[in-house]
DNA sequence: TTTCGTGCAAAACCTTTGCAAAGTG
DNA sequence: CACTTTGCAAAGGTTTTGCACGAAA
């Protein structure tokens, strides 16, 4: 598995913004941590002390304009932020009860880019999640509600 | 094109709630009109003094909850609500600028579902979205940014 | 040294909730 | 009549912003 790190690294020294600590910290938890993480997730992780929670809200969007991170949404009204990498585009599958994330292997955007290039549309970019109720989480809702 | 009225609102006839003046303009309103709308868009729509905001909130996770709506992130920090026509599932192509929304009349979910039966996951729904910018918003911006 | 980034606190924003009054079956 | 729904106002939670200070190039 190849090492993101040095590239990641290098594309935010060659933009126009400073490297600085929160940055760094931020960008090595992402490449090194699968996630996808809700920002309060990331303060903590990287150390509530290493940079204030508007810094990480502020360098998300930061790293997002570098093309750098993909944002979630998982519908219950929180982001989530995962490293953008290149050799392992994914999607996910969410327990709508407990939010368990399992990660899907697959996508099908290529098939339905050519329906979406008629539109002359560009800088594409896709949200794919796939949401149900995961095995633990049924079993579960079937002790509390027996039938019989 | 079926219309889609009367099944709907038997639906909600036929639930444990009640039929309420809000609950039928809400419905009414979404059923009649593509979508998807943010609840500010619906209340404006259907008459601010109809019902109040907190009414709408409630509402949209009522007929959530008899599958009559799918609700849709766009990444902006609001949800939109559409009405579920079975016979037109579809998806959105959403411009990053000015948030004009089309409608891609296409999924490949199936081809997608036995990556994720492997894992046992029951009620499966999807979410599937793309974003880009659209033919308008390209040519301002170059406008503004002329190159020579 | 000049410009950009950060911490802090306040504000903005969307959404949810408590409660008394009104509506539904 | 019993129970649900609504309006209103307040609270909750996430995200954004203003500004003075600090850090990067």
């Amino acid at each position: 598995m190849k090492n993101h790190w040095p590239t990641a690294l290098d594309r935010l020294k060659k933009s126009s913004y400073k490297v600085t600590q929160a940055r760094l910290a931020l960008l090595k938890y992402l490449v090194k941590n699968h996630g996808p993480y809700t920002i309060e997730d990331i303060h903590v992780k990287i150390g509530c002390d290493t940079c204030d929670l508007a810094t990480i809200y502020r360098n998300v969007e930061v790293l997002m304009n570098l093309n750098l991170l993909n944002r979630c949404e998982f519908g219950d009204g929180v982001s989530r932020y995962e490293f953008k990498n290149p050799n392992d585009h994914h999607h996910h599958l969410v327990c709508r009860t407990c939010r368990r994330i399992e990660t899907i292997d697959a996508c099908f955007f290529d098939s339905i880019k050519k329906h979406v290039s008629k539109l002359g549309y560009s800088d594409l970019t896709h949200q794919f999640e796939v949401f149900g109720i995961c095995p633990k989480c049924r079993k579960k809702a079937q002790n509390s509600h027996p039938k019989t």
